[in-house]
DNA sequence: CAGGATCCCGCTAGATACTG
DNA sequence: CAGTATCTAGCGGGATCCTG
């Protein structure tokens, strides 16, 4: 009989592969970018532009670039869907990476703005890359999944 | 007394964005690539390579370059950590969207080989720049994080 | 060998209420 | 205005058992 069962062998892996992944950048990145708010927050921010009112036009990263302080109550309203508890969270998170300011001004009452860091403008571009691929390939990605859906149904 | 309460009013506006969300495709590209799972899997068929006793080495992205066959079991054993329910569930997916083939060989027992189409290799090399961007910018990231937090302290 | 079916638990997002 | 604190429910993911 071995120290450990089977069982605890494959947890003992798992363990260090959640620890080995920890510690990845690539992951911490794609954890980072994959949250649900994270890029809203980013393409507000990011890209300038009227208020429309619905969210039409491709997800909200559209509009002329330019980087943008937005207030926090402005980024509720744009980003009709958030929670403020999940503004606030995914902001702080967002501050303490560097990828965006927040600055408090000490008027009556306080008025609070947040704005893309030169990091986080990086971040930004990156994702317009990525969405550069969904819009070129993801109608493709949908063309098979009708298919295999189809032949298998 | 409104027809809806705020409360409702803001559930609607959820229900609306969560909809809205749904049909982006930037947004189902991420959903996609942050699943815990395909970045290995991808990692794994996109790049060639020896195979490790570890997965040392920059989240097992590394190895030459070069689409490879791979068989079921094969995948169970480099991603050590991952369970039968979720190889074979994000596996299945990928090969409804046209990323990966699966190719069943009527040996006994059978033997089922996956690769990469042409499709997820062109995700895979997506891939590598997000990977790229990680490596760039994380540490800075990190650093950013450890002086907020001692800032904040 | 490669996977299907089932149960179950932890975590996180959301709702609600309160504050400087 | 811009948060903080607390509670709870839903769901994704893992463990386990079973099949062609």
């Amino acid at each position: 009989m071995p120290t450990m069962t089977a069982a605890q062998q494959r947890a003992q892996a798992r363990a260090d592969y959640d620890a080995f992944l920890a510690g990845c950048p690539s992951r911490q990145l794609l954890a980072r970018i994959s949250d649900k708010w994270v890029a809203l927050i980013l393409a507000a921010l990011g890209s300038d532009g009227p208020h429309p009112s619905g969210q039409e036009g491709a997800c909200g990263q559209e509009g002329a670039a330019g980087p943008r302080a937005m207030r926090y109550s402005e980024l509720a309203r744009r980003l009709a869907g958030v929670s403020q508890k999940m503004l606030t969270q995914t902001l702080r998170t967002l501050e303490r990476d560097g990828l965006v300011t927040r600055t408090v001004t000490p008027t009556v009452p306080v008025t609070v703005t947040y704005e893309l860091t030169e990091l986080g403008l990086s971040l930004h571009s990156l994702m317009r890359s990525v969405k550069e691929w969904a819009e070129t390939h993801m109608s493709e990605v949908l063309a098979n999944r009708e298919e295999y859906d189809t032949r298998t149904a």
